[in-house]
DNA sequence: TGTACATCAGTGAACGCGCGTTCACTGATGTAC
DNA sequence: TGTACATCAGTGAACGCGCGTTCACTGATGTAC
């Protein structure tokens, strides 16, 4: 068995997680204080401390769970034995109601900045994968023509531009759509890009 | 003639707005700090709270004079004569230029957020309009089966489509598109749209 | 199993500092007559 | 035009406070023999 040290200090991080992940939800990142975290989690300040670089690397492994949670919310949205143009409109259906479900969580992940000069750690940014991972084999399905590279970088705009609709109905700065014609708005999206894709 | 009070008021008002632009032009939004504007615009700190009601409303003014100049950018990107897809296209590589060429004075404009639970003033929210008016007209004769308010629901989708590519391949977010294709994406994204609507 | 020592996590008061905003005072501009 | 008074902008030192991070100390857990 592990020795209790390391259990302890492996059980404090995950309070610590559990904590942070609520109150981002309940209040949005700028809401998160080191104090309100520690004193959730039943510790000292000074303990986040050991179990973490600083706060923004507690914040760092939030998002880590809300990438994970959101890559299995869209392989879940799936239904079995679509067509690749199903595929594409349910993944976006499916971003859609994460966002829609999770609004703070998922803010999180976009709106989180290090400070100035510092880069995120190689294993937080690989997990972002899963933003386009799901898009890549329906899109190579429609876009045959395009080898490896090609598609993943179509996969992105994609994202992008769904990502892009939803972000501004749900910050709702000036221009953003309302939430009651979101999906519809992403469906006329998808779809007028599917149209376009297979034409070319 | 006004009198020399409103002349110096407004005199040290358009001083404050200059500085304060340069400097998010030179640093962005986080690097601004009233200290520095102020000794810019050759005045005390206390001035500034007479000429605005805070830090953020001169920061409004400058999102407004940006608001202004990305219109005038977009207007001066379409070709004389040009037919609804190439002027459609030409706003969106004008919106990745000036995007491009004005960063951080473009991150200010999504990126600003005033305190929990206040709003901006109406005129600074109408200003908003120059990110869809000129997109109304071409896509309408894409697209005459819709009404005047789907119209300019669908021409929010198309913008903030377009937006969500340029944003995310220049805030560099782990998904982002690398700069160099980023015409290239933006230019396959509104195409692709564009067909896609011809269609249906 | 027991003892002595080493290690390292837990503690929370205190530090530090950045920075927006205020406010009592001064001095320039405007108004009344 | 001149004088007296009123108004209001300009000044910058001081306020205030939020809040992340540190650090000397305590106490629990691990190791050696």
């Amino acid at each position: 068995m592990a020795n209790k040290r390391d259990e302890n200090r492996e059980d404090l991080k995950k309070r610590l997680i559990d904590a942070a992940e609520a109150r981002i939800a309940a209040s949005g990142l700028r809401g998160l204080k080191a104090r309100d975290v520690t004193a959730d989690a039943g510790c000292a300040l000074g303990a986040l401390y050991n179990a973490f670089e600083d706060l923004d690397h507690l914040i760092l492994h939030v998002n880590s769970r809300s990438l994970a949670r959101l890559g299995a919310a869209l392989e879940a949205s799936v239904p079995q034995g679509a067509g690749p143009k199903e595929v594409l409109l349910a993944l976006a259906q499916g971003y859609v109601d994460f966002a829609l479900g999770n609004y703070r969580l998922w803010s999180a992940l976009f709106n989180h900045r290090l400070p100035e000069g510092v880069e995120a750690p190689e294993w937080h940014r690989a997990e972002h994968r899963v933003l386009i991972e799901q898009i890549i084999r329906p899109l190579g399905v429609l876009r045959a023509d395009l080898d490896e590279a090609d598609l993943e970088q179509r996969a992105k705009t994609v994202f992008a531009a769904v990502h892009g609709v939803v972000y501004l109905a749900l910050t709702a700065r000036f221009v953003g759509t309302p939430r009651a014609v979101l999906p519809r708005e992403v469906a006329a999206l998808v779809e007028a890009m599917m149209r376009g894709l297979a034409v070319s």
